[in-house]
RNA sequence: GGAAGGGUGGCCGAGCGGUUGAUGGCGCUGGUCUUGAAAACCAGUUUCCGAGUAAUUGGAACGUGAGUUCGAAUCUCACCCCUUCCGCCA
């Protein structure tokens, strides 16, 4: 969410960034109920000064036991009109805060302005080199179906189209890599939170997932309850309410959770393998930040996911996306892609964002500055640390021998029991 | 799901129709005292939305929402959450 009164006082500004973002939205209506609500809350609350100032002497009158009769009959009337503004002023208010939820935020400076990700920028690639194939490298969910690890028509069977069922030393190595994850990100000072899976629209909403994209989230028929998109909803909204110290800033949080989408939209798209599935498994990394420290932890947070695929071994590059191929609450966002060999092609593995005070105005997560006691809102920030699906189809891709079998990143075995190489068993 | 009790400022905890944004305590901040610290004492200590260049000033908020009233933290209703007990259950 956008400060209103930036808004009011930037208005060129609101609309560039608006328009790089490829967002068609008006401010005008939002500009005529806002000035349209500041008038009438200048007339009531001058109504609600003479009643409270009524009240009192009523008050006074009554304690001293005297008559009080005919400012009572004046002061119906009075209650009366503030009673119609106060309803007019609600409406207003509604208005202007569903028109608000519907903004999205704007994009930093740095940001490269483009329309589609063709205008995204390549930052960097990663220090692992892609290896040379001397034989036809097979996509992943062939080189998992041959060894009997991934399993897409059984897990087809019991859930429908979009999903994964990992079997054997498949089911056992997608649970390496969530420990490794863990524990790296531990290691480099996140805290680790296991949440809860399912949230309230609330939560949803102060994240910026809804109300504009409930599409994309599986709700529960009997209750206010939906399904986390992202382990980023709960971590995020940890300190909903909150006034944070200025010491204790940053903070850093670290989650496994399975991540569940439905992919409206994407029919035909990916429809093989652990690319787009309706469920899967992520570790997610957030932060809280000091307003002037958010662009900087945001190259910290895309350098702690990357350690996650240079332990591994995996090549991958660092792309800065444009204006136009920015999230909703994001200001600038990082991904990070893998190579897939298989695929001839790079994926998406992390997407690290910063989201500056857009996510802490919704939730109201606010820290006090020491010199001056003054509040702030915080930033917030978040990545993948990274997708755990697409991570096991990149070993699966880049990892496969000439055999059919996937050698195991050194760094995982010790996850594995020792186990260097998944072979057929 | 049923029953009972409860939700008040950073925390504890009063208040149960009329200067109560809210006694008191703890905590925190500043000061006095002290070589320094502690103790003691004094002072300060919620947030949001407006008006104004500003000093300043108005309004709102006691789980949430509605209602009664000239006036609600205090009364009524609905909902949410927490605690305990019962039922069910991994």
């Amino acid at each position: 969410m956008l400060d209103l009164k930036f808004i009011r006082e930037n208005i060129k500004k609101v609309n560039k960034g608006l328009k790089n973002k490829g967002e068609k939205i008006s401010l005008d209506e939002l500009l005529q109920l806002d000035g349209e609500r500041r008038k009438i809350l200048v007339e009531v609350e001058n109504l609600k000064y003479r009643r409270n100032k009524a009240s009192e002497e009523i008050g006074k009158l009554k304690r001293e036991g005297k008559e009080i009769k005919e400012s009572i009959g004046e002061m119906q009337k009075v209650s009366e009109r503030i009673r119609e503004l106060d309803d007019k002023l609600k409406e207003l208010q509604e208005k202007t805060k569903s028109l608000l939820l519907m903004i999205p935020n704007l994009p930093h400076e740095s940001v490269p302005v483009g329309k589609t990700p063709k205008n995204n920028k390549v930052i960097r690639e990663g220090k692992p080199q892609k290896k040379k194939f001397n034989f036809e490298p097979r996509e992943h969910w062939e080189v998992g179906e041959s060894l009997g690890i991934l399993d897409f028509p059984l897990a087809s069977r019991i859930s429908g189209t979009r999903f994964a069922l990992l079997k054997g030393k498949g089911a056992r190595l997608e649970r390496a890599l969530i420990n490794f994850m863990l524990d790296l990100h531990i290691k480099g000072g996140y805290k680790e939170i296991l949440p809860p899976f399912m949230v309230t629209g609330e939560s949803m909403m102060g994240t910026g997932q809804l109300p504009k994209f409930s599409i994309e989230l599986y709700k529960c028929k009997d209750d206010d309850l939906y399904l986390i998109p992202t382990g980023e909803v709960p971590l995020t909204n940890l300190h909903k309410n909150q006034i944070q110290k200025e010491k204790d800033l940053p903070l850093n949080y670290v989650a496994y959770t399975p991540c569940f989408r439905r992919e409206a939209g994407s029919y035909g798209k990916d429809t093989k393998g652990l690319i787009r599935n309706h469920q899967f498994n992520k570790v997610e990394l957030v932060k809280f930040t000091k307003p002037e420290d958010s662009y900087g932890e945001l190259e910290t947070l895309v350098s702690d996911a990357e350690k996650v695929l240079e332990l591994l071994e995996i090549p991958y590059q660092v792309v800065a996306l444009c204006t136009g191929d920015l999230g909703f609450g994001a200001a600038k966002t990082y991904d990070l892609e893998v190579w897939m060999p298989g695929e001839n092609r790079w994926r998406e593995v992390s997407s690290c964002s910063n989201f500056t005070d857009f996510q802490a105005r919704r939730i109201n997560i606010k820290y006090k500055k020491e010199g001056t006691g003054t509040l702030e809102y915080v930033h917030t920030l978040n990545g993948s640390g990274i997708a755990i699906g697409r991570t096991f189809a990149a070993i699966l891709e880049n990892n496969q021998t000439e055999k059919g079998t996937v050698v195991i990143p050194k760094i995982l075995q010790p996850y594995m029991n020792g186990l260097e190489i998944i072979d057929r068993d």
